[in-house]
RNA sequence: GUGAGCGUAGUUCAGUUGGUUAGAACAUCAGAUUGUGGCUCUGAGGGUCGGGGGUUCGAAUCCCCUCGCUCACCCCA
């Protein structure tokens, strides 16, 4: 095999493009329904947005950028998230000039160098809603409604919905020195990981795997004990609205996230039926992003959502996506004239919005009946001889194999 | 970056303690009296057994290297 896509790529093949154009029917009209409007950004940004915008010291910046220098000398970055490039150009394009409040939507590919495994790709695509403008509680009631109404609409229904608040900068700042205080008697035990984090990143502590850890920080003093008054009551409120909607979730200590822009309520939709990637989407709040990207001060709220891993498992709930469409009739021409009867007949009739097909390999009419048979046409419009003579076609309707004559420009009216 | 498992036709897989031209099913294509599909029957094409090196009279099978895939750690969607 001389040829290889790329180490964490896929293709997706024809056979499975209808799962994925259905997916994403799913996500525009439910993002319509929520009145949120699409937005597109470059593939790739100069790389000095991510390092600022999502963090120098998180995993995502310090070792999972596609990052190269163009031939001009500057740092570009593929994607590796989607709010940074929003924020960015929210920021750039003066949006908040044109009206206070921006519902956005986006869905399209993201890079990460990382070591392949299952619902996790080096370019996968991921959609992501953002509210921009408002620290209402409803705009984080909002997206989460949003996203687990697309998780329905696919046929995910067992999905947890995790919930925490990681606070203002200033009540996380000083939560880290209380939990540092807690860690600093058993800091020898934790893993190594979780060591050097003690000093750049102490929070992700919490969300660590090593039972180890996890043993510590079972007892740790929690974040939502140590918020201000105000920060409290804005989590007591969300967390009051979603159940007042019948929504199911928990709340958990330990999410707290990995990218630095996040600001008091985060959340994270978990499915049971995934690998050790369980996450099917998670956001939260960056009430200061915006300024940090050299905006006014502006409170917005977010999530991104993988759409392998939601495809993943809608097919493990034996989701049945809609069929692709078939052509609805196959003609077969058994000769030169015919085929040129045959291609005027077809070019009227998908004028007409009629999907037709006709065979291209100059095959026998037995094969090319089977081709008809194999695509599901529901007719089967035959040109040969004696139809030319006649100027009119037989047309054979495969369900109970009856055939009628039809001039070649009538064909239209018989196709019910 | 670390660790484990796995690489045989398009696909899913057989392949006996190393032994002759590496098999099956499905899929594909072509036929089954001349211009008619599904079912059935017959036949055909398709593999440098991931690649390279080694051991051996002989390697798909054993050893080494390499590439790839998968899963997990890490991290996240």
């Amino acid at each position: 095999m001389k040829f290889q896509k790329p180490k964490g790529t896929k293709d997706i093949l024809p056979k499975d493009i209808n799962k994925w154009h259905f997916a994403e029917k799913t996500v525009r009209e439910v993002s319509a329904l929520f009145n949120f409007s699409e937005i597109r950004t470059p593939t790739f940004e100069y790389t000095d947005l991510f390092n600022r915008g999502v963090g120098s010291e998180t995993d995502i910046v310090g070792k999972e950028m596609y990052t190269f220098p163009d031939k001009g000398g500057d740092s570009i970055t593929l994607r590796p998230e989607g709010t940074a490039p929003v924020m960015r150009a929210y920021v750039e394009n003066s949006m908040s000039a044109e009206q206070p409040l921006h519902k956005l939507y986006y869905l399209t590919s993201m890079f990460r160098y990382e070591r392949p495994q299952s619902g996790r790709y080096r370019e996968h695509s991921q959609f992501g809603g953002e509210i921009i403008g408002s620290d209402s509680i409803y705009t984080d009631v909002e997206l989460i409604m949003l996203a687990k109404e697309v998780y329905n609409r696919l046929g995910i229904l067992n999905f947890k919905i995790k919930l925490n608040s990681i606070g203002k900068s200033d009540e996380r700042k000083s939560y880290i020195e209380t939990l540092r205080e807690f860690l600093k008697s058993n800091i020898n035990e934790l893993s190594e990981e979780s060591k050097k984090r003690f000093e750049t990143n102490a929070l992700r502590i919490l969300d660590s795997k090593n039972p180890v850890d996890r043993k510590i920080t079972e007892e740790a003093p929690k974040i939502l004990d140590h918020l201000g008054s105000e920060s409290r009551s804005r989590f007591d409120m969300v967390v009051n609205e979603l159940t007042r909607l019948g929504i199911n979730y928990e709340i958990d200590f330990r999410l707290v996230r990995g990218l630095d822009y996040y600001t008091d309520t985060t959340f994270e939709f978990i499915s049971e039926d995934l690998g050790a990637q369980d996450a099917i989407g998670g956001g939260g709040r960056y009430d200061g992003l915006i300024e940090l990207l050299g905006g006014k001060p502006t409170p917005g709220v977010g999530f991104g959502s993988g759409m392998e891993r939601i495809l993943m498992v809608a097919e493990k709930n034996g989701f049945e996506f809609p069929e692709p469409s078939k052509p609805k009739i196959y003609f077969i021409a058994l000769n030169e004239d015919a085929k040129k009867t045959a291609f005027e007949s077809m070019t009227e009739l998908r004028k007409k919005n009629i999907s037709c097909e006709t065979d291209l390999l100059g095959r026998s009419f037995k094969a090319q009946m089977r081709e008809a048979n194999k695509l599901e046409c529901l007719f089967v419009f035959i040109i040969g001889e004696e139809e030319l003579k006649k100027n009119k076609g037989l047309l054979k309707t495969m369900s109970d194999g009856s055939q009628a004559e039809v001039e070649f420009n009538k064909i239209a009216d018989y196709l019910k």
